[in-house]
DNA sequence: GAAGTGACAAACTGCGTTATTCGTCACCGG
DNA sequence: CCGGTGACGAATAACGCAGTTTGTCACTTC
């Protein structure tokens, strides 16, 4: 259900694929990404960085854009981890709820403010449409999901309508919280207060 | 509340404010823009299309971004017309903010099938910020506001929590069916029913 | 056979130059 | 003063070329 983003198969891999060197390569791309921009990086510094030749990077990726896809991958799993482990706790389904769309939004705006270069990286990823990136919208679908389904079964949420149309419907409602394009233009307009009051009403909408 | 859109004034305008000569040459590049797109229409093909020079075009308008500007206030003010025709119809409050959806969905989809080259051109205004822009999305939030006013005059509504901030919230939801990016990627995924089922939820929600 | 490389062709980027296009201004005719 | 223009400088886009970068492959070493 939820692997450790090393683990995917994406587009683009090739050779071993447990292999340290693989996760030692995207670290270090992550790290020039996030420091100089992907155009900015060469598959040969990563490979100076690793102390290995570019050659040796093609063993594991068959492109350049195929590291890209790793990294984001990496870094989008990390939020993946996060919401799954919210979705998890020890609260109210409902409130967890209200968190996933917190923790969302944080998350986003925590990228856009530190990691632009990151940040444009996803967005680039998006119109490229990436399978690193479905993975992640279908995460962020399958969370809605479980919390719908535990809110149901603690008698917090009506149990009616069909689940999947429900699900979709609240994983529709996130994306002004965690689309990059959509977050740049509302971060001026008080984003918080907008996710609050949007899962508040969502919540409404969903209890018995 | 709501203009015309020839009656905005919108950055880069120029001269007299109602002219004929305006709206014509606001009819000309769109129908240039539509077929050509931005890039690859002059100002001077616009002004032969009108039969004046392209010198003539600068008393109305003071640059090119300016006219592209006026034909997309020009075009989101259809919508926006089709909108407020909507909501001022007589139904049900809440029948009228499900329609909404429908038809912000409608048409978004209309936009981006038929005339992809001025869907592209909103999206590069989307990224500029242009003025015709956020006048759409302050009506749309205007519209969603309306409608909450009035579900609440009738007794359809809950009273109780803030109306502005409801009104956000409402309008927040709408973005998946109006925003040219999101439209592009969620297209595949059935976005109809998507866009019944959200509203479904946010009415349960609105609900008294 | 796993780890790793140098040498190389093809694709891509950056850049300087040239050709269009944008936008201004002084000016014409009614 | 309104409707309109030609001629011109400034800004942009198109183009071709040199230099980098990407990605492959045959080959080495342990």
């Amino acid at each position: 259900m939820d692997l450790s983003p090393e683990q995917q198969d994406l587009p683009g891999q090739r050779g071993p694929h447990h292999h340290e060197m693989r996760e030692r390569i995207v670290r270090a791309a992550e790290a020039r990404f996030r420091h100089f921009g992907y155009g900015k990086t060469t598959v040969s510094e990563i490979a100076a960085d690793l102390g290995v030749s570019s050659a040796y990077i093609y063993k594991f990726f068959g492109s350049k854009i195929a590291i890209c896809e790793a990294v984001c991958a990496s870094l989008l799993g990390r939020i993946d981890e996060a919401l799954w482990a919210e979705a998890r706790s020890p609260r109210t389904a409902a409130e967890r709820l209200r968190r996933t769309y917190r923790l969302l939004l944080e998350h986003s705006l925590a990228m856009f403010f530190n990691d632009r270069r990151l940040h444009d990286m996803v967005i680039t990823g998006l119109d490229q449409r990436w399978a690193s990136i479905s993975r992640h919208v279908e995460v962020m679908e399958e969370v809605a999901r479980f919390l719908v389904q535990e809110g149901r079964a603690s008698g917090e949420f009506e149990r009616k309508s069909p689940l999947d149309e429900v699900a979709k419907a609240v994983a529709s409602t996130f994306s002004p919280f965690c689309h990059p394009v959509l977050l740049e233009h509302g971060i001026d307009d008080d984003p918080g207060a907008k996710a609050e009051a949007v899962a508040t009403i969502v919540l409404r909408g969903l209890s018995a």
